[in-house]
DNA sequence: CATATAAGTCAACGACCGTTGACTTGTGAG
DNA sequence: CTCACAAGTCAACGGTCGTTGACTTATATG
């Protein structure tokens, strides 16, 4: 109502059309994964047709990556002392389902590991946005072993729990996986 | 040649169709999880018809449960002494590569974790076939959660080094990533 | 106001998917 | 030897997929 200063009412407005693209298919490979999620689902949820798909991005892959892109993956959690990172990595990943629903990166990547044609890609963002980070944060001997675990970690335990929907791993035995996840993490910040 | 004691040198076979069908099955899911493998390429390795695989099993996600129904998934490992569970179980997913190479369960299950049509049969798979198999054998307070966290491990630590390819956790590092996952593991096992 | 260009639409391509019903043919029981 | 039935084949169904080239239309520039 009030910022309206300017408001031309454009029937094209190619960066908010990007825009409702990408925020589309965020949405639709994290429910779906990336071979199960379809452009045409996408860009019937954004309103678009179909064919804006590669005019904007080029393909299917490359819209896939874009949104793989703009991700600050670290950053939250890296940003306590060394000695509360295993508290602050579990309790961040296992507290992760009241972030943003619509779009969950952790979920977007583990329901297309299976995806030949992403694979690569995948494997880049786990090593240089979140093995990589954490192994020059926590340092050390071995530091990038003791980091692939960890992401390791996250990787299997959201797979069992969110993907699968392991019994055992529930919201009722929820501080029990916490804090066992927590000094697992802990011992191999610590060193080996 | 000496064996051959009857041999109608049959044109139909059942029991060899079928079996040569789910070998077939079993190779091709490994490769390239439950939607990625396609009925008409396991049916011609299988150099069968594949309208036969209705026959035999009902449907794809029929012939997908019965290849993990067959698993005697952790008897191997459970063989050895509480003390030495964590070097086992370590050991032996480590080196699992040089296992039967065409058939191998829990690449076939990682692969197909995004596909929602096979979730719930995954789920039971883990669940009921390794960690109720592990929470019984390790027994203690919050056995369940304790043997969760450690086929999540299993699950994460496979994800990242068989299916992705990260560079951390390839043969050169083995035996790091051996000795650092065997004594978290041990450290679950051991007690909360 | 005229117009070049970008934005968006439309319909179709070729390929693959799981499934299915009708068909042929081998095989063992009588 | 016959024949009923199981085993295996064949072709097609209806559907989805990512992609693409030709088309229309809005917008900004002059």
């Amino acid at each position: 109502m009030s910022e309206a200063v300017q408001e031309p009412v454009k029937k094209r407005d190619p960066v908010a059309t990007r825009a409702r693209l990408l925020a589309s298919a965020r949405v639709a490979f994290t429910q779906k994964g990336y071979e199960g999620a379809g452009l045409r689902e996408i860009c019937r949820n954004a309103g678009v047709d179909q064919a804006l798909v590669k005019r904007y991005f080029g393909s299917k892959e490359a819209l896939f990556r874009e949104i793989f892109d703009s991700g600050m993956w670290m950053e939250e959690v890296l940003s306590v002392p060394k000695e509360q990172l295993g508290e602050a990595i579990a309790g961040f990943w296992i507290d992760i389902e009241k972030s943003s629903v619509e779009f969950d990166a952790t979920m977007a990547l583990l329901r297309s590991v299976g995806s030949h044609q992403v694979t690569s890609q995948l494997r880049a963002v786990v090593e240089d946005q979140h093995i990589d980070r954490l192994a020059g944060y926590i340092g050390g001997r071995n530091a990038r072993q003791r980091a692939a675990l960890i992401i390791s970690q996250i990787i299997g335990i959201d797979t069992s729990r969110r993907v699968l929907g392991v019994e055992a791993m529930n919201d009722k035995n929820k501080e029990t996986i916490r804090n066992l996840w927590a000094s697992q993490i802990q011992a191999l910040v610590d060193n080996p």
